[in-house]
DNA sequence: ATGAAAGCGCTAACAT
DNA sequence: ATGTTAGCGCTTTCAT
């Protein structure tokens, strides 16, 4: 009884077990047609009894596809693994995959050195496809992967390359639009806006769904640009209270950024909500931590993540996609 | 100019471009020693003209090596994912193993189907080593890892299985008595605890930690079991304020809870920290946003992430490995 | 130090 | 409907 780690079992031991041929054995594996009921049967049987498990490697060096796709992060790092929101997509896109069988594997491409890994890695044809998640419009890497030739799609959509790259995003424009409305509706009259990096859809859409809404009244000194983090939310903070002493009411463009403005906001000793109302936007974790807890604008990220892979998948299976925009809801707690 | 998406080069066009046999090629590649300097030049040489860049499915076919390894998850989904601290894990882990040309997949066991999967995967070879992530004691998933043959660690201990499965992990049992003497050293005499799921060694350790500094002190009633969750701290600190009105400290297992415990305190109208202190442990994003903000406890998380990943490689170069344990920070912040 | 050649496990084209 | 076979790109043994 000795040699138990036995090798592992290979589509001709199936075949032998089954009394049928390696071709056979195969056809049934992928679900071919012209089977015979019985040859089904008996191999099906055969794998069960042998343990067999596909071996990918003989597969993807005889089909050249490989059963894996690349979710890429091309954020300066620590931002987005800061970001709560993120874990969600990892999440819902390694379950959607797993369901069809493909597996997720994850590359960061913060840096040069992590680009030309992403980039060696597509161009040596170790993944079918891509998901970008935050990726920027002139980074580089788009390049890369346009060249490697594997089809891509965003999470969120890559500012400038809406028409190439398929993406599903929440609807970043709306959701500002419904807050900023809200506090308009709540009678605040001199609101100011604490944005995202202008190079980010986040950024951007968001601060033009708020002056879609103020027109005029969103003056350049109501609103000052931010990078997402705590600490520039409250710094944002403190520079929008210097500038406009009169603020009644901020929409600031991230959970995270709106606790730093809280905090700032306290230090200054303005009241939340009555001297100042804030507004918040991703409805993640955060919000339900700080005090007051944040009114804010719950994005669909569940949602959002479920359907960029179902647009990956349906560019494998080189089917038409288009872009998918998720409406948000307006959620109202105590900072408003 | 036709046939722009020309052939991915191999390793005999390799050859042929630099006047060597594949063997020498492969030679080259794989830094055996016998060649010599000319061949050696003559391939880097034509591997920078062609852009070759090796098919690892061929490669694994050949060595049954495969170059990448899961990292597994086998908490009930969402719990892990609302921890702000895996991002960190799965973040080092990326960049740690990408520094060796390999890399990771993500994989979900939070349920039958996911274990299966999981199983299948590990059984069919598609990977070389396991990292195993908030792993419990029972967990099935343990014996189809052993069963499948390969190389496991575990990032924080796997409760039961310490001497079995490597890990690396934060001083869960020190980093609680730090926080604890701190409270006691403040002055605080009624000290309750929050503790997390005592399965898991964070909750358990964290628990023993608490305990040791106050021996006989530390009653039953006085300490409430919870789930890791901003609700079930709240749910926690309302039963805790009940049995025991007086209270004036308590140690909660995670800045997630201690969250919510935060929020329960202030509807009952206690004032933190003059009234109660509240401790932390994580020093986790949410942290600094809440008011106040929590004293805590630091998990080197970035060190113990990379350390699991060094005790995997070890493994697989079959090296000896031993158990890491990390010591902890104490932040003091306004909640004590 | 290098070349030649076998073969890893699989799929798909071809033959029947 | 099924069997047979070539070959995907690589590593490694065996010769030399």
């Amino acid at each position: 009884m000795k040699n138990l780690a036995r090798k592992r079992p290979t589509i001709n031991d199936v075949a032998t077990a089954s009394g049928v041929s390696r071709g056979t054995v195969s056809r049934v594996l992928n679900g071919h047609a012209n089977v015979s009921l019985a040859a089904e049967l008996a191999v099906r049987r055969a794998v069960a009894e042998t343990g067999y498990v596909v071996n990918r490697a003989a597969r993807s060096l005889k089909t050249s596809r490989t059963g894996s796709i690349v979710m890429v992060l091309s954020e300066p790092q620590e931002r987005l693994f800061e970001d709560p929101n993120f874990s969600v997509l990892l999440r819902v896109a390694t379950n959607q995959l797993a369901e069809r069988d493909m597996s997720l594997v994850l590359m960061i491409a913060g840096d040069r050195g992590g680009r030309d890994r992403v980039a060696r890695y597509l161009r040596g044809g170790h993944a079918d496809g891509t998901l970008l998640v935050s990726t920027h419009a002139g980074d580089p890497l788009l390049e890369e992967i346009e060249r490697a030739g594997v089809p891509a799609v965003a999470c969120g959509a890559v500012l400038g390359r809406e028409s190439v790259i398929p993406y599903a995003t929440a609807d970043d424009h709306g959701g500002a639009q419904q807050i900023t409305e809200y506090l308009v509706g709540q009678g605040r009259r001199r609101i100011g806006m604490i944005t995202g990096p202008l190079d980010t859809p986040g950024g951007l859409l968001r601060l033009e769904g708020f002056t879609s809404v103020l027109g005029r009244k969103a003056t350049k000194r109501r609103i000052v640009n931010s990078d997402y983090t705590q600490a520039g939310g409250e710094a944002a903070m403190r520079e929008l209270l210097d500038s406009v002493p009169d603020l009644d009411a901020v929409f600031v463009a991230s959970d995270l950024m709106a606790a730093g403005a809280l905090q700032a906001l306290h230090a200054a000793g303005r009241r939340v909500p009555d001297d100042v109302a804030v507004g918040g936007f991703d409805d993640s974790i955060i919000a339900t931590a700080t005090r007051p807890m944040l009114t804010t604008v719950r994005q669909p990220l569940a949602k959002v993540a479920e359907e960029t892979v179902r647009l990956l998948i349906a560019l494998l299976d080189e089917r038409d996609v288009e872009p998918v925009v998720l409406s948000t809801d307006l959620i109202v707690r105590d900072s408003t």
